[in-house]
DNA sequence: CATTTTCTGTGATAATTGCAACAAAAGAGA
DNA sequence: TCTCTTTTGTTGCAATTATCACAGAAAATG
């Protein structure tokens, strides 16, 4: 499920016929460009083919509060997202990327041409929706924690099981990014680092970490 | 979208079909009843066909925090989620409800039988999906408040903006569950409720709510 | 390579939130 | 109808968390 990408199993040469059938447009986007606003109601699919972005929302007092981040081959758009009203949403590019615009009436109407590989790419799409489920549920799963240490380690420990050969693990983001994903402050969160390791919990370095009493390495 | 099932589109006649062709199968459960466990890897797609549940983890203090509701035509099951590993989840039936099965291999290899109507019920899966997405993000958008009068704001808001037409708004859950759902302790939500009306930026009574100075009606 | 920017790390203090406990009201069930 | 359970509403107090402020390390940029 993590390979899998909206042209999975479908041949290069259906992949161009199939940019017209789909009314398909890609678009280039330098770092730090915003690439979408959730307000327009235009509505299309959109799929990161390379590069990444992150999806935030202002408030009226300019706070910032992290959404997503959008990695090659996952999906996007106001299909997958209720804006709440005041708030703006800002898609920003975290680096040179590209994306592909499939129109949202080419997908949800069945192909007039009985397109061939029609349900081959509605189906990746529904897997890929179903990742995208996943990482939302997990985040969820984190945020409702009672607090920054039950926030921290669930983290870490869903982190430490995606390696799970290893003792110690690193993290792909900065602890700044870190705190924005848990959704607590940045320095309340250091202390709690620390505090988990003066109480042997854990060990860690920047953004490298490790159980120390694990009952996992048995 | 609201209006969707799995079945949209689809003929009672080959509906009945498909029953075989996906390998589906039916199971009612009782009020309080535990409808699954997220331990088992038994990979299946449920869909809720009557009736309600709700999902919630419990952590090894005991501590129990609501991840979703489940209502009519929604999908759930572990395609959907990542389990952490210590925490243990609970989907329990809050009314008697009915649950369909469908077996994921059924579902992301292509039939054998070319059955006309996989792509019509891959097409609902995806919209379906779609739909669990947008509530799951606005959660998230909700959840990542930064405290618990923007929280019952984001939300209410959001409520009131269901029903444009009318000055109030009657939440269909209790405030208990609002809590659960804004994540935070029920006391001080109510705390927060009251300030919010001794402000004067809302009048409320149990379940139901008004935006007092709403700039909205003009 | 020098400079700017971002990231990591820390502490004091204030603000927010959770907890425990209680009572009245409402609702469910027998 | 009466009982039992859940919900709503309210406190004081303790615990947690955010805010602010600062400094060195690391990384990015030209």
């Amino acid at each position: 499920m993590n390979g899998l990408s909206i042209f999975s199993s479908i041949s290069a040469e259906s992949r161009a016929r199939m940019y017209d059938c789909f009314g398909m447009t890609r678009k280039k986007f330098k770092k730090g460009q915003t690439v979408l606003t959730y307000c327009n109601s235009f509505k299309s699919v959109c799929v990161m083919i390379t590069g990444s972005a992150t999806l935030s929302c202002i408030d009226e007092d300019g706070n910032n509060s992290f959404l997503e981040k959008i990695y090659p081959n996952d999906v996007f758009g106001e299909l997958f997202c209720l804006p709440l009203a005041k708030l703006e949403y800002v898609l920003c590019a975290d680096e040179d990327c590209e994306v592909l615009f499939i129109d949202y009436n080419h997908i949800i109407t069945p192909c007039s041409n009985t397109c061939e590989h029609h349900s081959r790419l509605i189906n990746n799409l529904f897997l890929i929706s179903a990742r995208k489920l996943q990482s939302l549920t997990l985040r969820i799963n984190i945020l409702t924690q009672k607090n920054i240490r039950k926030k921290l380690l669930a983290y870490l420990e869903f982190r430490r099981n995606l390696s799970p050969d290893s003792r110690d693990f690193t993290l792909d983001m900065s602890l700044t990014d870190l705190a924005d994903y848990l959704s607590v402050d940045r320095a309340s969160m250091m202390r709690e680092i620390k505090a988990l390791k003066e109480e042997q919990i854990i060990w860690s370095e920047g953004r490298k970490f490790r159980f120390i009493n694990n009952d996992f390495y048995i």
